[in-house]
DNA sequence: CCGACTGTAAACCGATCGGTTTCCTCTGTC
DNA sequence: GACAGAGGAAACCGATCGGTTTACAGTCGG
């Protein structure tokens, strides 16, 4: 039976690009970019010559799994759009979602952290779409502080963007393991920066 | 003339073994783990004979090199044992240095978070090595915290870590550049947690 | 039943890398 | 000057890797 079909008859349940994108979204996270990428086809079960045609090298490959992982990332640790308490609790549901993901085995901190610092090439593409990736972070970390009346609303996106990243690297290398440090951190800067609600 | 020679009828002004520590220190620091041993000892000024009978691997190179480098870096960025100002000031004498270092180009972040980031395995003798320096400035965070009375020293202690670790993280991988952030969130974790003086 | 197409398996290619070895030069010693 | 040792330059080796190509199996429209 061809790999990826989810039984006879049926469509393809995930194309052969999908498979690629999550195989390569999670082996490059285990194992860093070094991955061989007989690894990354092995595991999505597709050919090299598919995945040559697919993508155009290991490098974009990376910067498209990076970018295909992004609204499912976002979507886990941001708030919905107009959830019902304050940007305060809003805020904190980042922490708790980060204290959720740190605390699962397997946890390696922030991938688009992780593949920055791996890379060390703010040029690579994968880089680029990182470090978009963290700033969508910090954009939402800025209007729910100015939305929540802080005294210097960039000032506390940042503290917060500083402490999301610095809990998470943290956790990953083993560390800290976190258990309320993110949160309680987190609410200690909102309440410094004047915010009562 | 032989490299290394400070000048003819002299001494040995650097030991091999030193250059290449120090050759490997930058190098892995600039390009990561993946920088290649023939790089490594051109730039040293070593053959690739004499590396290998002074190291037993490329990556034991990259543990002795972060071994190598604890010291001047602790040195750098720890007050000196008894320095004249209170715990307070000599805790955010920490992450004045850090911004200092963040400042300057070529900043990629910590060296040893990186590594671990970037070797992604713990038991790695690099990672381990670098685990034990991370700890350290911990235990610095926990003992000033103590000595000043915080209302729990390690929550204190941690907490300034991840700030550190964060801030250095986001300078690394330009994603921020700091300017005060570092000793202004440092600052605002100390005061709520009771220290005054 | 046929030919075009798709994609897998696997051989293949050239480059690179970690590590070893060979050769030779330089140095200091007697 | 002979000689032993250290160390640099560079060839070398086997393995691995990114990427390409070939060969073949399955599928679909006619």
């Amino acid at each position: 039976m061809t790999p990826g079909k989810a039984a006879p008859g049926t469509r393809a349940a995930t194309s052969a690009r999908d498979r690629l994108l999550d195989a390569a979204a999670e082996l490059f996270y285990r194992e860093g970019p070094g991955i061989p990428t007989d690894d990354l086809c092995r595991v999505a079960g597709v050919s090299k010559r598919s995945m040559y045609q697919l993508f155009d090298s290991k490098d974009a490959l990376l910067a498209a799994s990076l970018e295909h992982l992004a609204p499912a990332v976002t979507a886990s640790v941001l708030p919905a759009p107009d959830t019902g308490p304050g940007p305060r609790a809003r805020m904190l549901y980042v922490f708790e979602r980060l204290e959720e993901a740190a605390g699962s085995p397997g946890y390696l901190g922030c991938p688009y952290a992780a593949a920055q610092v791996a890379l060390r090439d703010p040029s690579h593409t994968a880089s680029v779409v990182a470090a978009r990736v963290k700033r969508r972070m910090l954009d939402f970390f800025r209007a729910e502080a100015a939305r929540a009346g802080a005294t210097d609303p960039d000032l506390l996106a940042r503290q917060l963007a500083v402490v999301y990243d610095g809990a998470a690297t943290r956790a990953g290398i083993g560390a800290d393991d976190l258990g309320g440090l993110a949160v309680v951190t987190a609410s200690a800067l909102i309440d410094a920066a004047g915010i009562t609600e």
